[in-house]
DNA sequence: CGCCTTTGACCTGCGC
DNA sequence: GCGCAGGTCAAAGGCG
């Protein structure tokens, strides 16, 4: 009966979160490190500032939190993160990092957003950029997603009632605009049974990601961002009022686990995925232990498939198990994508989180903790930004969630990962400096934000 | 063999 | 209380 919590979560619909752009140059840019200064004055509630703590201790440690805080940083989207990966290897050339309160540029934004863009520009119409996330959408006010109205109109923060559980940012002050929710509020369980409030009632999270354009969804399977998670898709369904169908996946890394996903194109710019995270997962990244016996499938791209070519073989056993993960990820995106493409319109298509062509990823809520890193790059190859979320963990995480991470690698493009792994990570993988090799380390919001710059660097020449 | 996708039906939340 | 729309389930079929 915390409806009435999500409820009033609702109504305190994010704006959106953020768009950012990355600027030129360089590594970190005094863009950059405002934008990371921003974020990181994001304040939570205080059952959010702990989330750092609790990024530490490794979600399963703490279920309570896990679902207390369904977007946890450390449960966060790896969506985000491999995004940002996927940017950082494939392209992303040094940039640098401002925050923009932009509103035009993206139509749709809603509220003021940091946005990156590239240094040389941006190469892809700025409102593709755009994107916000919101928490816990109003009632009144459905999901704004990139598109929707509500995105577009309210742009600035929401209004949030004074609520103690939510939390925004100003966008004058920082220019990112966010409100956050207080786990409290979150409820999250499994629907039917459980007594999960879903739909509107429940706290969301929305991500807005450039898709690759219909006509291109089909491409080779570049970039198919995804997740850290597997996810499996339980349904599909027509949404009123957009052509596009709304794609129904949940985590199948554990099977416990209630994170879910809805994803969609975005009515009004149809190269924008709109990907919806509600719940968060309850069990830590992918493990081995679910690496999907069957979920072989095959590889979005050949390209994606090897990915390691410098990663240890130690960590080859346990990322073939993740890339197999991955890979269906990727696939099911990709695979979306492409009917998505191919159907637009049509009932048939789905929607996935795929943000693949490009990459990009616009934004959406952080977190609750500024742990919760996310990165908008711009990759120029793909012509689209990607998100970096990287969830501050503890060393001891670090391997494991290396691992994760390479796994993740193996989608990204094998070239770029290549350049990745050689010149950013350049380093054994497993090793116990793994933050250095930890692909979330190219932009640690903490403080580590140099790292970004680094591979920034490294990568963007 | 196991997981995934697809798809129709069912259930539930929400607004009126 | 009703109807609509969204969200989930579960069966069937496919793939590696």
């Amino acid at each position: 009966m915390c409806s009435h919590f999500l409820k009033r979560m609702e109504n305190y619909q994010q704006g959106d979160l953020t768009d950012i752009l990355r600027a030129s140059g360089g590594s970190k840019t005094a863009a950059e490190e405002a934008a990371a200064a921003a974020l990181a004055d994001w304040q939570f509630p205080a059952a959010n500032n702990t989330v750092d703590n609790n990024i530490n201790n490794y979600p399963t440690d703490d279920p309570v939190d896990v679902f207390g805080d369904p977007f946890s940083s450390h449960m966060g989207d790896p969506l985000l993160l491999l995004h940002g990966i996927n940017a950082a290897a494939t392209a992303v050339p040094a940039s640098g990092l401002f925050l923009h309160s932009s509103s035009e540029e993206t139509g749709n934004s809603s509220s003021s957003t940091v946005g990156f863009t590239s240094i040389d520009g941006l190469k892809r119409p700025n409102n593709m950029f755009s994107r916000m996330l919101q928490i816990a959408p109003n009632p009144k006010l459905p999901l704004p997603p990139c598109d929707s109205p509500a995105a577009e109109s309210p742009r600035g923060l929401v209004k949030a009632p004074p609520d103690n559980n939510t939390l925004i940012i100003s966008p004058n002050s920082s220019k990112l605009g966010c409100l956050l929710e207080s786990p409290g509020n979150l409820q999250i369980s499994s629907p039917r049974n459980t007594g999960i409030r879903r739909r509107k009632s429940q706290a969301k999270k929305v991500v807005c990601i450039p898709a690759p354009a219909p006509a291109n969804s089909r491409s080779s399977g570049e970039i198919v961002p995804s997740d850290l998670w597997a996810w499996r898709k339980y349904g599909q369904k027509p949404i009123k009022g957009s052509p596009y169908p709304r794609g129904y996946y949940r985590c199948s890394s554990s099977k416990g686990c209630s994170a879910r996903k809805q994803v969609e194109r975005s009515r009004t710019d149809p190269n924008m995925l709109v990907i919806t995270y509600t719940s968060e997962h309850n069990h830590p990244w992918p493990t081995q232990r679910n690496a999907l016996a069957g979920s072989t499938r095959s590889q979005p791209s050949s390209s994606s498939k090897n990915i390691n070519p410098s990663s240890s073989s130690s960590q080859k056993s346990t990322r073939s198990n993740h890339l197999q993960k991955h890979n269906h990820h990727h696939q099911e995106e990709h695979k979306l994508l492409e009917e998505e493409s191919s159907t637009r319109g049509g009932g048939g298509g789905d929607d996935t989180t795929a943000v693949g062509g490009g990459g990009a990823v616009k934004e959406e809520e952080m977190e609750q903790d500024s742990d919760d890193h996310h990165h908008l790059e711009f990759d120029d190859n793909n012509q689209g930004f990607s998100h970096i979320y990287r969830p501050t963990l503890p060393d001891a995480a670090h391997h494991s969630e290396d691992s994760f991470l390479f796994a993740d690698l193996g989608e990204i493009e094998t070239d770029s990962l290549d350049i990745l792994l050689k010149q950013g990570f350049s380093g054994e993988d497993d090793g116990p400096d793994s933050k250095s090799l930890d692909p979330f380390t190219f932009y640690d919001w903490k403080g580590e934000e140099q790292k970004v710059s680094t591979v920034n660097n490294k990568k963007g020449t």
